[in-house]
Order: structure tokens, then sequence, then C-alpha cells
DNA sequence: CAGACCTCCGCTGTCGACAATCAACTCCTG
DNA sequence: CAGGAGTTGATTGTCGACAGCGGAGGTCTG
């Protein structure tokens, strides 16, 4: 697994090469996401270097990056430790999302852009079309919702804590997997807030937004 | 301005000596709040290294952590620089830190525990004793409140986003230095928030707050 | 046999040096 | 004299190496 010749397309095609420590911090993130890299895991940076092909010394900005993003915690002298979540956690960090993202549901009912909208009905079709297929491709779309509803709020503040939060409350996912079951009604949900929000309507798509992320947190909890 | 000898005493008083690393950040995020290193500044890495009288390695490891915080911005090859914030970003950080600081007055009526509630009348005094006398010592116990309400919440999430949101806001107040007027002002808005929260009434504490931040607001734009 | 002490190994924290890249300046050219 | 190519200096990105702390495991002692 070596990253030294993953370059990447810049906007005007001109090819660029991304710092060794954005690559290390994406990797590390699907780490953890993926389970590669459990909560609690200590993080071996030698390991970890010559496993991606680098030096320590992005490696090691990639974790202080992940450390401010919550992703892992420092113990003196000890290195980085996957960060596990307690239940208590989880019910912080919902509350904290429900408070953004509710906001960010409203205020893309108001702000979006004519295209902005666009790509909403599109995930619509997308929605749409996994729910009448299988649902085991609903989390890529799950993501893109959350992530689209934040862009759309034209806050930039919010969408970075926001995009922060739903990340790390992947941390709390990573094991309990939800049942298909769940993952419908998640998906006609999601329903509701888009419609919501390509209607313009601000007080439905948070309130959505909110009864959403309640069940969501139920169903991880329970 | 070397800090290699900058030992700090932990909660048990046995001494410790934190990472360069750290005391690296403190220091930066203080030269940036005071005013040494003003908006668009580039951080020249060795000048900064050797000023501080570290290598370049911890200090890195520094503005990775500053860079997630969102206190400076990297460019391709060049660097950090010290972020600068337009009108309207100001506007977005107040809308977060309205959404943020508002719940976590509401939350710290709700949850305080006795002695933050006396931490809190404490504040009380100090807060009458400032406004009684000069208003230039006001900043200390003006970043204290919103700390400690912060804190009284109970949910080290909202804590931590709203500390960050908190220090980012000194980059704007940087140059734009209040009036006495407003300062008095301020301090009596304070002294509403307190009360509230003391009282335990979570809708007036989260009414008070956002009152108080929507003035400022306005002071900063003003 | 349990517990404290000690030793050794692995790992982090830190450093200095090299290579790659960018910006500014110079010099050539029309 | 204006404009562009080449050159140079400064600064970042990256690497390998060394020192010191902490923990695992062995050893000594009561």
């Amino acid at each position: 697994m070596s990253l030294g010749s993953d370059d990447v397309t810049a906007p005007h095609g001109r090819l660029t090469r991304m710092p060794l420590r954005e690559q290390a911090v994406g990797v590390l993130r699907d780490m953890v996401v993926s389970g590669v890299l459990g909560p609690g895991d200590r993080i071996n940076e030698a390991d970890l270097a010559s496993q991606l092909g680098i030096s320590r010394g992005p490696l090691r900005e990639a974790i202080q990056r992940l450390g401010a993003e919550g992703f892992v915690e420092f113990r003196q002298n000890r290195g980085a430790f996957v960060r596990s979540l307690s239940p208590e956690d989880v019910r912080h960090m919902y509350e904290v999302r429900e408070l953004i993202e509710v906001k960010a549901a409203s205020l893309a009912a108001q702000n979006a852009t004519e295209e902005g909208v666009e790509e909403m009905r599109r995930l619509i079709a997308a929605t749409d079309e996994v729910l009448r297929t299988d649902t085991t491709g609903a989390y890529p779309t799950e993501y893109d919702l959350h992530a689209l509803v934040l862009e759309l709020s034209g806050n930039p503040q919010l969408q970075r804590i926001g995009t922060d939060l739903q990340v790390q409350v992947r941390l709390a996912r990573v094991r309990s997997g939800r049942s298909p079951e769940r993952a419908r009604e998640a998906l006609t949900e999601h329903l509701q807030i888009i419609s919501a929000i390509a209607d313009r309507d601000p007080r439905r798509a948070g309130r959505e937004m909110r009864a959403h992320l309640r069940r969501a947190l139920d169903t991880l909890t329970a």
C-alpha cells in the first residue's frame, strides 16, 4: 500500500501532486471508518509509515490533523490511539449534529441555488433507484445526502464542522451495522428531507432532518 | 523566545514536560490573537522555529493542528498563511456560534452542578467588580464566561467546537477593538446570562445568550 | 508464591540535512 | 523599452538518524 504515485488531476487539468500528508490523512480516515483500525488501537508510526511507503514526518503531520478532528487521541509519550466512543460520546455527538444539520437543512431550503436543487433531485432519483433494488449500496448516497445538505447551506463553517461530525459518527457505526429495514426507513426519511428542500420549505426541512437524526440515534443506541 | 524549558505542573503536582508541539500550538495561537501575526501573513517555518528555539518538525505538526482548527490556511508548496476573515466569514462564524452557545447556555441551565453554579456566582461578582472600576480588564472575564458556559453544558463536543469558534472569533476582533461603551453593555448582558443559568432557567439563558451574540456581531460588523 | 525492582526493547519525540518547488530577478530578444 | 525565458535564492516537503521515555518481562526478595 504505497501512495507515492497517487497523483491527482487539478481543476484545470494540470497534473498536481498532493502532499503526502494530505494523502495520508485520507488513507487514515478510510482505515478507521472501514474498521482496519479499530477503536482503541494504537497507531504505530514506523509500521504505518513503511506500509504507506512514506516516512514518519508527513505521517505524524497527518496524525495531528486527525487529532484535531477528533479521530485519534494522544497519550504522553505513547503516541496516538484511535478514539473509542462511549455511548455517552455518541449521544453528545448527535446532540451537536442535530443542531448543525437541522440548521443546515433549513438554510439549504432557503439558500440553495437552482443547480443545487437540481442535484437534490438527482439524489431523489438515485435514492429511489436504491430503494427499488438492493439496500447494500445505500451508504454512499447516505453520506452524499448529508454532505450535500451541508454544502447547500451556504455556510462553510457549518459545512466544515458538520462533515467532521458526520465522519466521526462513522467511528461509532463501524461495528454496529444497521438492519436492512432501518436502511430502507432512512432512505425514505432522506426523501422527505430532499423534497422539503427542493420545495424550499425551511421549517419542514429542519423538522424532517431532526426526525431523521433522532431515529438514527435511536437505532444506533439500541 | 525559547520554550524548551517551559515545563508545566500536572494536576497532581508532578512536573511534566509538554511536547514542544503542544507548546508551539499555544504560542502560535497567542501570536495570532495578539496581532503579532496578522491576517494573511505567511508563516516562515525556519524563522519561527529558530525564534522558538525548536526545530521545524514539531512546529510543522503544530501548524497542522492550527490548520485543522481553522487558524491558518495552506497553499500548495507555499506553506501556511494566517487566515484572513472576510465579513462574510465572520457572519458565518457567528451563525454557527449562536447555534452552539445558545444550546450550551440552555444545557448549562439544566445540567450545571452546584459547584458550577457557584463558579457562575463568582463570575457575577468579578464582573460586577470590573463594571464598577475600569473596563480594560474586561476581556479575560469575557472569555472566561463563554468558556465556562460551554463547559457547564456537560457536552464535551459542544465545548470543543465552541471554544474553537470562540478563539477564532478573536481573529476578527484583533484589529477592531470595541468601544468602552460596548464593553460595558456586554458585561451587563453577561450578567443576564449568568443569572439565568444560576436560576436554572434554560429558556431565558438561551434567549439572553442569543441576544448577546447578535449584539456582539452587530458591533463587530459596524 | 506474591510483589517490588530492574533490565532491556520498542516506540515516540526531536533534530539536522537533502531534494523539490516557487517567486523574483536578470538577461536576452524583438 | 516591453515581454519572455532562464537563473538564482529562499522556503517548503520529505527523509533518515539519534535520544529518551515507557512498558513487558525477567529477577530478586520477603
